[in-house]
DNA sequence: TCTACCGTAACGTAGCGTCAGGGTGC
DNA sequence: CGCACCCTGACGCTACGTTACGGTAG
């Protein structure tokens, strides 16, 4: 903690699990930008700038681009309020949402693929180890 | 089909879900090379070749370069003959064995935090939408 | 000969990782 | 002042995608 909700690039990436160039990278891009800066410059991050990092880490690995992720949170942002949001927006933030569930159906369907591949490595190696044996 | 076991790069794509251009890419790298070329230089691929690609396929997902999955690869071939398999190449391939079980954890991981996602995003629409409702 | 398919070469892209050189902060 | 931490370029890397231009298969 540096001052009262304020943290640095450092603690950031330490408590999400990001690392510290992924973390400015997403800075550069404006995926997400730090509330604020020191006077020296550092970057400062609020506990929502930490939760979009951590929102963004979980999107990741769904293969969604930065732009689209970026693009996500802008939507999600602007329908806070029911009264600012618009009806096209409702539309696309819907039309994220079953992407994510298509997306997770195909993540399911890699999982189950990768556990063959184990299950066939874990018993190649074992029949060839047995035979090694005699 | 093109002649009996030898199928062309587009056949190829089609039947094991890569694209033209990735079945390109690892063929240069060297991860799977084909069996054989037509006598006009087409790139033929035999069953076997076939199935490579969808092994390399599989273990995308978690993670793995494509130079370890090359390596990966050989180590099956030279452990195939449990004669000419070195104590060596078996410990490597259940190193191997040890990190794909530990990324497909991670993968199950990832899904759920997902999912999490997809939930937070349903919910948030729904809330948004009923809003406007009134 | 036509037409779909394939070839190489070369450049473009996304998402970071990795210095190099130099301030910042407590 | 020291030492850990942070800054901005700028270049490198992986794993492809994308033309451009031309040959091949049947």
């Amino acid at each position: 903690v540096t001052s009262e909700g304020r943290y640095q690039i450092g603690e950031v990436a330490e408590s999400v699990g990001l690392s510290i160039s992924t973390i400015r990278h997403y800075d550069e891009l404006g995926v997400v930008v730090p509330s604020a800066r020191s006077s020296g410059g550092f970057r400062l991050y609020t506990d929502a700038d930490v939760e979009r990092l951590r929102f963004v880490k979980r999107l990741r690995p769904l293969q969604f681009g930065l732009e689209e992720i970026t693009d996500l949170m802008r939507l999600l942002d602007e329908t806070v309020d029911p009264v600012t949001a618009s009806v096209e927006a409702l539309d696309r933030l819907s039309m994220y949402a079953a992407a994510v569930e298509q997306r997770c159906v195909l993540l399911r369907e890699q999982l189950a693929a990768a556990r063959e591949v184990g299950k066939q490595l874990r018993s190649a190696i074992e029949t060839r180890s047995v035979a090694r044996l005699r």
